[in-house]
DNA sequence: TGACAATGACTGCCTAGGCAGGTAGATTGG
DNA sequence: CCAATCTACCTGCCTAGGCAGTCATTGTCA
């Protein structure tokens, strides 16, 4: 699991890093995931992305930090509730996302390739059994 | 992926906590694992570590340095190749090796729990392929 | 209203892994 | 025999996550 994990985001790194406009960016599989998060709608908060990622409060706080510094995302007080800071991707940001999603589903494919529906639904199901053990 | 494997570190990182002996010595679910791996026969030194583990080796180098520093395994120059360096398992370690093999196995039961075998040996299938992928 | 609890973000300190560069020791080709 | 190369390890710098403590803000309840 670890290793299938690891190889998933070291190939998506990889492929971040061949387009060269996505490799401009720096950005890492990591960050991406959170990038992937934050474009949904609903989810524009710091504590509501942990939520959504199971992520540590501190380490949101620093990868903030980080998605700002590359310019991808911006950071406002919510004027309602001044404990908030509402997370917003940037213009860069949106800009990157549709190059970035192809990388993601290119990189799944390949992992997944022969792979049938069946078998990719009953994988699924087994990870979904084993998180609810937990 | 990603949680399955997270809330299986954390879970035996629990299971560790809670036995009185182990969590003493402090031991973590990646210390776990590094140890486990040293106490087979065969898998001595930092190099083959890695290798089996797919490990960094520098991120090797730091994690021997912290289980020297629990007391849990000894660093050897090897006489025959002085560039190598023995790993072994103090009486320490060896000592705690079979409590933390059963929490191992009781954590990992644990999520399984509910699978059959042929589930099991299905899932562990699914995961090789998608490793062959890679 | 005022004390208290709850919440959200941030910070410091820890473990942890990847990568590049350096060094000591071993190996090999001329 | 010696220079080039390779190997194993170490180190520094980066990203990354977990946990505990702090602070500001908000909500609650007497």
């Amino acid at each position: 699991m670890y290793r299938v994990r690891a190889a998933h985001m070291n190939a998506l790194d990889e492929a971040i890093a061949r387009d060269p406009d996505l490799a401009a960016l720096g950005i890492s599989a990591c960050q991406y995931v959170v990038i992937s998060v934050l474009a949904k709608r609903g989810v524009d908060s710091a504590t509501e992305l942990c939520k959504d990622l199971s992520y540590d409060a501190g380490a949101m706080t620093r990868m903030a930090d980080r998605l700002e510094a590359k310019g991808l995302i911006s950071r406002r007080r919510c004027p309602e509730d001044r404990r908030l800071v509402k997370l917003e991707l940037t213009e860069a940001g949106l800009a990157a996302l549709p190059k970035l999603r192809e990388c993601s589903v290119r990189v799944l494919n390949h992992f997944m390739r022969g792979f049938s529906q069946a078998e990719a639904r009953q994988l699924e199901g087994y990870l979904v059994r084993m998180l609810q053990n937990a």
